[in-house]
DNA sequence: CGCACCATTGATATGGATCAATAACTGTGG
DNA sequence: CCACAGTTATTGATCCATATCAATGGTGCG
């Protein structure tokens, strides 16, 4: 039965990254499996098999040695540490298609954070041993892995510059503006993918300082409807971004983009 | 002459190695040539070179597009990112034997930090696209590369914790506490490896407001004199600890760990 | 010796946390 | 369809931790 599962889920993503492919996305889903031959991806998966977690269930804890690397099927999770007067900090929110605890796996130690679901969720489960094993036998498979753990670090580090340097308007002016041109550059429409307090913890803030700030962003031409955004002006998310964002906008180095040293237009 | 001097390292590169070997440290020193063979550390070598700069010089930009890996033979340097207003957030400070733009070179995109020289310093710089080769041809080397930037990750994750749930004397006494552990476990003495305004800058504080945090610490038995500390009592920093720390810390699972549920002794 | 630079210490100000109350929404059952 | 409870979000009032401002002291270097 679990094989099973895993057959049907192998057989899906290739047809998923066919279709990628012709979208020229095949980059953006999946990362896991990129490039990789069909006798690789089964072996690395001989072992895995699907579960099912109801909301709210703690999947490792903070000191736990990982035992799986999770694809997340379905549903939404959060990674986060707590102080030991139970404060939170919340590291990462993922959706369906993210992958967790695949740095963990090579840290060589304990789990450094907590991974619980934020809803009913569905996961891949592959054995970290499989995954160290097969890192080790296949180039590309590591190249893929350290493709998404330095992505990982990456937010990382603009999570610590944000919070060291950003006030909480600007923080959550740069979380909207990154989610803006991860979800869809061209909409003027931005989904919040998570709930609000969740978000307010990522940004190490209150929810009421949160809701205070969004009121701020309102007032920047940006209407705030229960879980969706919509930008009333293009540009109205640009001065919150900065030099390594700017290149994956789609407005970068056209006069429009306000870090674009012709610019006359939307300058300050 | 770069390619001598590639040699001369190589060499005592493998010198180091087999000292280390006898040591059984060799997981921690060099990590980025662990298990290779010759041939392997050659062909990644072949288009590296040596070169120096001078204190305070800036090596890689926001926004450039990382053109090698470092790996420091002397010196030290500081990895930042500035907010528009100037402000810096300083996500790592780096010592001899550590590598940088390691994790930055697989990002895929331009760079999201700055890096600068504390001191004057030496490096030894391997062509960014010679690394991304290898790493597709190497599995081991691309391991190496995944335990590396893993444990970046690793750090990051738990400077955001830090910043976001502890108050600054826990800040400092936790990065104190990881010093004394990286440093030497045995010793009662650590010695502060940086500036204290970086280090202040590094924990998301002010260097005021780190002065106070010092003046803190002294008051828990633990003497500050300039840039070295020592502990009057071996378990002055324990309280600082979490639960993935302590397992790299030799006092941890005996009964005078204050983390063991039969400790009788350190339990507040 | 004197000039920078860094660290410390004190006084004050302020941004965001906290506390408290209300409002909006979600789902459930009558 | 509405009434209800439970959760989540907003809004207002207050407080406190840490930044900021300012002055002094220490250290190393030319």
């Amino acid at each position: 039965m679990p094989e099973k599962a895993v057959e049907l889920f192998i057989q899906d993503l290739a047809n998923r990254m066919q279709i990628r492919d012709s979208e020229k996305r095949q980059d953006d889903n999946a990362p896991l499996f990129i490039g990789l031959t069909e006798d690789s991806i089964q072996t690395l998966l001989s072992n895995s098999f699907m579960q099912n977690f109801s909301a709210g269930k703690q999947l490792i804890q903070q000191g736990d040695t990982p035992t799986h690397l999770y694809f997340i099927i379905e549903g939404s999770i959060k990674t986060v540490r707590y102080s030991t007067e139970g404060e939170e900090a919340t590291i990462r929110m993922l959706q369906a298609g993210e992958t967790f605890m695949d740095a963990v796996i090579f840290m060589g130690g304990k789990s450094p954070i907590n991974a619980l679901t934020l809803e009913d969720s569905r996961f891949l489960m592959i054995p970290a041993e499989a995954v160290r094993r097969h890192a080790l036998h296949d180039a590309q498979f590591a190249c893929n892995l350290l493709r998404i753990v330095t992505k990982h670090y990456k937010n990382a580090m603009q999570q610590i510059d944000s919070i060291i340097t950003k006030n909480p308007v600007e923080r959550l002016g740069y979380y909207f503006l990154k989610q803006h041109l991860e979800q869809d550059p061209q909409s003027m429409d931005i989904a919040l993918p998570f709930q609000k307090s969740t978000i307010a913890n990522h940004l190490g803030m209150t929810p009421e300082t949160f809701s205070r700030a969004l009121a701020q962003i309102k007032k920047m031409g940006i209407d705030v409807d229960q879980e969706k955004l919509t930008l009333r002006d293009a540009y109205a998310l640009c001065h919150f971004c900065d030099p390594d964002t700017a290149h994956s906008c789609p407005k970068f180095e056209t006069d429009f983009c306000p870090l674009h040293s012709d610019c006359k237009t939307h300058c300050h």
